[in-house]
DNA sequence: TAGTGGTCTAGACCACTGA
DNA sequence: CAGTGGTCTAGACCACTAA
């Protein structure tokens, strides 16, 4: 198909996106349902949400499993060599961060986090899985694993603060050397029902493994950031 | 819909999956036709395609526009901290590159292309459109802006080349702070079609605005990758 | 409980690719 | 030219949300 062919499509896509920039629908508004949309369009539902999903994936809409299709906020600028943490780094940028603790206890590391932790098989790590949003919308579910011998008893804390925190009034241990892998992919299962959205929905996967100012590997996260939700922002210096 | 409930969709990309991380469909290999796999897997072209869709998300297949479906090759890793440029790193990472040169003209500068080069407004400027492979696929389309007052006559060389080579052989010219700003978006018309994937296709867009060893703003890119093409690798020292 | 989004069916036509 | 992917139609049922 040839770009400037008018398309059913690419028309809805250009329509809805300039309704959307000249802020006829106010951020975080939400759209009208999809059976509204494809009549008022003259198309199917079909069509219509394939347009809907290309304005997903573009960034500009997201959606709430069951809830419907919303204006994307803002996206949060993420610099991985500022040594900050999600309730600073939010805050800084006026926005109002939220953590919650989904669960945290002591499990069984996979390979994978062996692997991440350099530790020998069938170790076992502290596991805490949170979600967090910005301004009251849910952008990232993260799975902490933390080598537990650096950490005992950390369980007993309050765990939406700040593990940065923790780590440095609790345990004297601060953050050195910090390795970062970013990867577009899609939410896997667990992450996406945590987020509400639909399994599939395109992502951006950051695995970060932390060392402390000895070197040592203390932990490793897996975030997943909901893919509109933020922009890389790095500066070289010479 | 629960996580966990059976789905056609889930079954067949699965199915698909397994079948991938077996190796049973080799890198690069061709997935057969829609209407086979559908058939296949005793359902529609409709739900196949969303199946289809989710392993395009997650990077696990591509498609080129109207061949077909295909497995993706492993991602790239791309360091923004080390200097380097993309045949280097190609390269050094056993991968075949190769780059063609789309256009290469003195235009107009847009607004945003001005304020990234910091110039005043209705400034002209170098604009070099190129397209990049790696082991014969498409995954890159980059623009570049050159502030033309550093680079007198360079659109007489050969722009295949790498431009850092050239900056630096041909004007002495080289990087100093570079500053990158990495998007998970979808394509654009011009890089969809150049890339020769479906408009909206989920990408990663990466801005680039590089200075010279004295601090001055020197040309900036637009690259434009697949999004399942690389992964982003940093490395932050204490 | 009404309305919504999530999923699926069973087709159709067109434009393009590749033999 | 046959086969393929790209697009679209016109429905349907279910599970869930929100009132």
């Amino acid at each position: 198909m040839r770009d400037d062919a008018p398309r059913t499509v690419t028309a809805i896509c250009r329509a809805l996106q300039e309704q959307i920039e000249h802020g006829l629908l106010p951020a975080a508004g939400k759209l009208p349902a999809e059976r509204k949309l494809s009549e008022l369009f003259a198309t199917t539902r079909i069509t219509l949400r394939e347009a809907l999903g290309q304005l997903e994936a573009q960034g500009l809409i997201y959606r709430e499993e069951r809830r419907g299709w919303f204006v994307s906020p803002p996206r949060l600028a993420y610099n991985p060599l500022v040594r900050s943490h999600f309730h600073a780094m939010v805050a800084e940028q006026q926005r109002q961060p939220a953590t919650e603790v989904l669960s945290a206890r002591l499990v069984p590391a996979s390979v994978e986090i062996c692997a991440l932790l350099e530790l020998p098989a069938l170790s076992s790590v502290y596991q805490v899985r949170r979600a967090r949003r910005i301004d009251g919308r849910l952008v990232l579910y993260v799975e902490h694993y933390l080598n537990p011998a650096y950490f005992p008893g950390i369980l007993e804390f309050d765990l939406t603060r700040s593990l940065t925190d923790l780590y440095a009034s609790e345990y004297g241990i601060r953050y050195g050397r910090v390795r970062f892998d970013m990867v577009p992919t899609a939410l896997q299962a667990d992450a996406a029902s945590t987020l509400r959205v639909a399994v599939g929905s395109p992502a951006l996967r950051i695995t970060r493994i932390n060392r402390d100012q000895h070197g040592r590997v203390i932990d490793c996260d897996l975030e997943f950031w909901r893919h509109d939700a933020i922009h890389i922002s790095v500066e070289v210096p010479e």
